[in-house]
DNA sequence: TGTATGCGTTATGTATACAATATAGGGGAA
DNA sequence: TTCCCCTATATTGTATACATAACGCATACA
């Protein structure tokens, strides 16, 4: 046991939080399930002091719930709750669309959003999509809600936003996912990339609640789509964190 | 040292974080200030793994910041951060009344905010209102916010609003405090109550937009308010908190 | 047979020792 | 005199030992 290999590329702490992340989402640890420290650091390789503080920033996360007599369980989320934290997400997103759209922004800055829409357009173009221009899909709009998000100027705000978007599916790239299954998924992509058109069309132009109006229409049709893919989970069992969702009966 | 006098009611780590987070907003620790733990420990009584674990949760309450080569410091704010954290906790909490005139509140839910808005109203009936009805006002407000966060019945956002009252000014109690030294305090404070009076009405004729839209201009109102309090710092000398907001020189 | 109590095991909470890195200060050279 | 480098010190990151509290199981008594 003398033998320990440590990466020292990264921080124990760190290493051990995005193991024990991957572990809950990936669903090998399931909800409810409480989690043993000395078992975290066989997992990850770290010790008990860095597990306990991955531990601590996990829960502050969301994902875990402390436990009163002491120790962390996986988090469970009803149905109810991942919609809430999209529209929650959403209702903050439609709060930076406006900053940005009042407090004014460069046509520089709007520039590489443009280039996300441009791309995205040119991906949307293939019908119908394939795997590997969903997969760009999924990560250049994450992209532009992060740069969107930015161009709010709001350090509080693009915090919010952050902690908003670590629960699974509440992050665009998650719920992307979701929808994914949905048959009419393509459709749906084409509406959401005219939300993001509009948005920079309001901020372009200073349309502080236009433009967070359409941030707000974004999520509600994310969160109507996403129960809609809920409907029909057997189209969604290749994603693990839907073992986060607990089912009514629980 | 072998006599460590341990208070064993509740945890290290909950007792140095308390003592910690006293130490940020009272200005005892300075805005940028590197924390050392050493010192920390001697001022908490805890030993170096619950004050770490305090510093980890204090960081990701938003009152530190850490150093990237390491530890950390106590964060200071803009005029704007403080401002923006206002309006952020606003819409929030205008999501929240909306999701409780949508969702529907039963009469018996609504009784508490009721009694808190007619405990309010009490008050306000001195002109001009003491000290100690001022202190009185603080609690119950705080109150009614708690309150109607909690008739959303939403633990994500519940969550949500919760943290973004963790910034010295943007909780209900601090904000009060900073436009209690303006010379129009008490109409401010009735304002504030009509507000109060109209979200009920809305929630209870299940009026979503209504509410949402009222709890929004009350935490506008605020930021407007805070802005006008902030010109006279004269007459906040008293506020400790007001040292975490930097200068527009700094 | 069911319940309660006591003991043993196991896990977490805390403290501290050790390792590694960042920082500051002093000395030397240009 | 100034700048750079080296060393010493202090502080953080990590590991582990110890203390304490919780949980489960078994046994005894009702």
């Amino acid at each position: 046991m003398a033998e320990r290999e440590v990466d020292r590329s990264v921080s124990q702490t760190v290493k051990a939080q995005l193991a024990l992340r991957d572990q809950i989402l990936s669903g090998a640890l399931r909800p409810g399930e409480r989690i043993s420290e000395l078992q975290a650091v066989e997992t990850t390789g770290a010790s008990r002091t860095p597990v306990r503080m991955a531990l601590v920033r996990l829960e502050e996360e969301g994902l875990l719930e402390a436990i009163p007599s002491g120790g962390f369980m996986v988090k469970a989320f009803s149905e109810r709750d991942i919609s809430d934290s999209i529209e929650l997400r959403g209702t903050l997103e439609g709060l930076a669309a406006r900053f940005a759209a009042e407090r004014g922004v460069s046509a520089r800055e709007l520039e590489p959003l443009k280039e996300c829409l441009a791309a995205i357009d040119e991906l949307l173009r293939q019908v119908p999509i394939s795997i590997e221009a969903f997969s760009s899909y999924v990560t250049l709009n994450a992209r532009f809600h992060a740069l969107l998000t930015e161009l709010s100027r709001s350090p509080p705000l693009i915090r919010q936003i952050d902690r908003a978007s670590a629960l699974p599916f509440a992050s665009p790239s998650g719920f992307v996912m979701a929808q994914s299954a949905l048959p009419e998924a393509q459709q749906i992509l084409i509406i959401g990339q005219d939300h993001h058109r509009i948005v920079i069309d309001a901020i372009e132009n200073r349309e502080g609640a236009r433009a967070e109006a359409v941030m707000r229409e974004h999520a509600r049709l994310a969160v109507r789509n996403l129960r809609l893919a809920l409907r029909n989970r057997t189209h969604l069992d290749l994603l693990p964190a839907l073992a986060l969702i607990k089912t009514a009966t629980d």
